[in-house]
DNA sequence: GAATTAATGTTTACAGCGTAAACATAGTAC
DNA sequence: GTACTATGTTTACGCTGTAAACATTAATTC
């Protein structure tokens, strides 16, 4: 066993984003995350000034993660206009990656990290995932000015987080349906919308862009 | 100095909301909001099993709160049709509650509460808030079922909750404007909806409506 | 290449946290 | 009045983030 780790800074980003992953921020410990990279209890404040900035680094990895899936869909490598079904498949592509890294997803919309000025890497990261998004607006619509995009960019990355965070309430009221198999009115519409997800996205994302 | 407190239930959630409201959820903690009310820092776990089910309250009475903000506008004491503008501004309440009660409506849909099932209370209040945004709907608009409210009731709620969580997301981003004057486009862009909430909400609400 | 310094690890220590257990007081029912 | 129950306090425990002192190795200087 060497006394140098010779890369603990990415090994304890690693860990930590596996263990949030799976347990939710609030849930890990600095000790938890240093005891998983099998370093003392400490070693983390080598690399990191506080749990805050390790939790900063998790947030940045999530926003190049979820950049990268935005731009595999648009495919970055062209340049020409994208179909709608592939707007439609970018912002899925948003939702599934919130929805299936959801602990991930919390720390960086949460109110974990309290000012990203205060991370230039995960302030980058946040506005590159944005481009990405807007990007994707770009390649499908013709626009007056950048300035518009900006404004149909916000109104449905709005509906999309507000989906995210919707999505979580639902795990939260569900009523289990052992019995009657009926559910409160918001469960029910929620459900529907996600069993018909891409005409839903259809009619709402269309609608957003037009307005 | 009675030994018993009379009424230290309500009390502790008073104390609570307060301290919430002002420091956030993740900066208080029990002994705090026990020290506030005056009594000895396991007093609480006569009334709360934990420290979740007193946050629990907390985020009960923010969902009873917003709803009345709504209900004020939509003005339940009458039954005929709400104008847009009424509409519009029932919409305009939840942002302004969801955006001055910040730290409040963190609890009521942040990952502090894991289950509302486990506070019957909670569980009920969050929907008779949905119920009452949902009514706001059914004023201004007839459409064919109650599905087809609540279909659109959620794609508002998302977008209104989305507009919530970007705004949070603006203040971590936000340039300090010293120099140039000059913001990152994400930042330009809410702004500018922000600046022109009104209309920006007519024609977001309409087009969900209609989509 | 040896000596110094900087980087990166460990050990120890502390105050604050949520909460369990034992005990104290006071209001309520018979 | 006596027993019971509700509601308060005291004390204690293990876990947390993090500061400080110390240890080991890598890098830099001469």
């Amino acid at each position: 066993m060497k006394y140098h780790h010779g890369n603990l800074r990415s090994e304890l980003i690693r860990c930590a984003c596996n263990l949030c992953e799976e347990h939710g921020h609030d849930k890990i410990s600095l000790r938890g995350i240093a005891k998983e990279a099998n370093v003392s209890q400490t070693a983390p404040y080598r690399h990191f000034e506080t749990k805050e900035s390790l939790l900063a680094a998790v947030a940045a990895h999530g926003f190049v993660e979820m950049q990268k899936s935005i731009d595999k869909i648009i495919d970055l490598s062209k340049t020409n206009k994208i179909s709608k079904k592939t707007l439609i498949n970018a912002m899925l592509a948003y939702l599934d990656f919130a929805i299936s890294k959801n602990n991930i997803y919390e720390v960086m919309f949460g109110t974990v990290i309290k000012d990203f000025r205060n991370f230039p890497d995960l302030h980058d990261a946040a506005l590159e995932a944005y481009s990405s998004l807007k990007l994707s607006i770009k390649r499908y619509i013709k626009l007056k000015n950048d300035q518009e995009y900006d404004e149909k960019c916000v109104k449905i990355w709005a509906f999309l987080h507000g989906l995210v965070g919707l999505n979580k309430i639902e795990q939260k009221l569900e009523d289990v349906s052992t019995t009657d198999g009926s559910y409160d009115m918001p469960i029910d519409a929620l459900r529907a919308a996600k069993n018909n997800l891409v005409p839903f996205m259809n009619s709402s994302i269309d609608a957003l862009i037009k307005s």
